[in-house]
This record gives C-alpha cells, structure tokens and sequence, in this order.
DNA sequence: CGATCTGTTAGTAG
DNA sequence: ACTACTAACAGATC
C-alpha cells in the first residue's frame, strides 16, 4: 500500500534491516523498472555499504557509498522484504544480497514501480516537480500552494506537484476527518475547513504511521477499513457511498461530508 | 469472464 | 494555462 505512511514504513524498515550491510551481489530483473540500465545499477553497488535512507512524498531513497543514492518508487504494488538465504519472493525486482547472507528485495508485480540512480534528492525532487513533503509542510505554506486552485480539493491533495505524499485512499480518509465533501472547489472552502484540513493531514498520517500503515489497526474512527459501498459509515450517521472522482474510486459519507 | 485495485502519464476535451 | 476525464501499463483478486 504504497502512499506516504507506506512508504515511511517501508524506509523505517531498511533503516532497521539492511543500514552499515555490505552488499555482496545485486540482482536484477525486468528491465521495465529500471530508469538507470541495471548493469549500471548492479556495477554502482556491489561492494558498498548502505548508510542513509531519506523520503520525499512516495519516494524512497537509499545513500550508498559516499553519495550515491538508490531511488525506488512503489507504484501501486511495490513491497521490501529482508529474509535470510533461500529464494527471493516472487516478482523480486532489485535484490540486494548482503555479506552477511541477508537479502533486501524489491518485488513489485504490476510493474508501475521506478528504480534508478540519482547523484541527489534536490535534483531528483526538482525534475520530478515534487510538491513539499505532506508531513514536512507548514500550515502557512499549505494554505499558499492551495490557494489558487479551481478544481475539487480531492484531486488537488492527489497532486504529488502540490503536496507529495497523498493517494487516492488517504485523500479520502483525510476529507472524512475533515468533514468535507471530495467534490468540493478548493476555492469555496472557508479558511476554517482549510485548517482543519491541515490538521487532519497530519493526523491522519503520522497516526497510520504508528499503528505501521495497518489498515485493520487504525482508529475505529477511520473509513480507511470501511471503503466498500453502503458500510456503515464510523460514527454512525449514514452509509459509505462510492463514487468516482477524477477517474478514480472514492469513498466518503454524504451525510458527514457536506459540500460547503 | 469482467470489473476493480494503493500510481503516474499521455492524450483529449472543455 | 488549467482542470479533469479516459486509457494504458500488468498481475491478483473477487
């Protein structure tokens, strides 16, 4: 489940598995991923060490070396496994064999992932148009990158180019909590709903962050484990109503997320 | 069998 | 220029 809290989860996990491990063999496959030629990649790392993790929105980046930095992009499907030994799982894309007979895999079976070598975050984040990180960003800033939008706010948090880190499940979830409706004008919102807006993105982050990006672990409060048309909405009110929203599927409670 | 799915982008239309 | 829709990518699941 690859947004934000997914994806820090995924870098707290290198940070505890796989930082100061000597690589010994890395393995490839699927040339579709790669946007650095996997020989390239294979030459640039075996040998080293990893040695610092960093994250810009859905983007996780590994340091090897002294300065060169292993970016991955988890599409929709993308998981890190550390195992020992045996055979890397299936769909493995990049697998990272350690001296110490430990593997780091990269499966990604839908294949919408990204692996390459960038030579810094700065400039990866300049060429990608990445917005500010959603848990980086300030209220102040927040307010300024979202106010000359003319569309509906849910696609506008989606945008990675406004802010970096929110998809189509924690929008939603985001837009419950802040009792608005995902079809209501960036514009029309009152400076109070963008506050609340505010508030609740961090919220809903860094609590999915600490119950590990488990969807069965949220707050009862949450509609993340409610997405199925006509659940009971959390507190009670109405029914989960499924709709579409800029091509995609999106779950919200009418009576609870009004439009103004 | 057909529809749907956590992401992104190209093409298209308004 | 901006916004939003569709299709496409590929495999798993229901």
């Amino acid at each position: 489940m690859p947004e934000l809290p997914d994806v820090e989860i995924a870098k707290r996990y290198v940070d505890s598995t796989s930082l100061h491990k000597t690589i010994k063999e890395v393995e490839t496959h699927d040339r579709k991923l790669y946007k650095t030629a996997m020989k390239r990649i294979r030459e640039a790392m075996t040998g080293k060490q990893l040695n610092e993790t960093g994250r810009i929105g859905k983007h996780l980046f590994i340091r090897f070396g002294a300065s060169q930095w292993l970016a991955l992009h988890f599409g929709m499907t993308g998981e890190l496994h550390y195992f020992k030994n045996g055979k890397a799982p299936d769909h493995t894309k990049l697998n990272l064999h350690f001296k110490n007979n430990y593997n780091l895999s990269f499966t990604c079976p839908r294949t919408f992932g990204e692996i390459q070598l960038i030579e810094s975050i700065e400039d990866f984040d300049e060429k990608h148009d990445l917005g500010p990180d959603a848990l980086e960003i300030t209220k102040k800033l927040f307010k300024k990158r979202l106010e000359n939008k003319k569309g509906m706010i849910k696609p506008v948090l989606m945008d990675q180019s406004t802010i970096a880190g929110i998809g189509n499940i924690y929008s939603d979830e985001i837009l419950y909590q802040s009792k608005v409706h995902p079809k209501a004008k960036v514009k029309d919102l009152s400076d109070k709903q963008l506050d609340t807006l505010f508030k609740k993105m961090k919220e809903v982050l860094k609590t999915s962050i600490n119950r590990k990006a488990q969807p069965d672990d949220l707050p009862k409060s949450y509609l993340i484990p409610k997405r199925k048309e006509g659940a009971d909405c959390p507190d009670g009110k109405g029914q989960v109503k499924k709709i579409k929203v800029s091509g995609r599927g999106c779950y919200y409670c009418p009576e609870v997320q009004s439009l103004r």
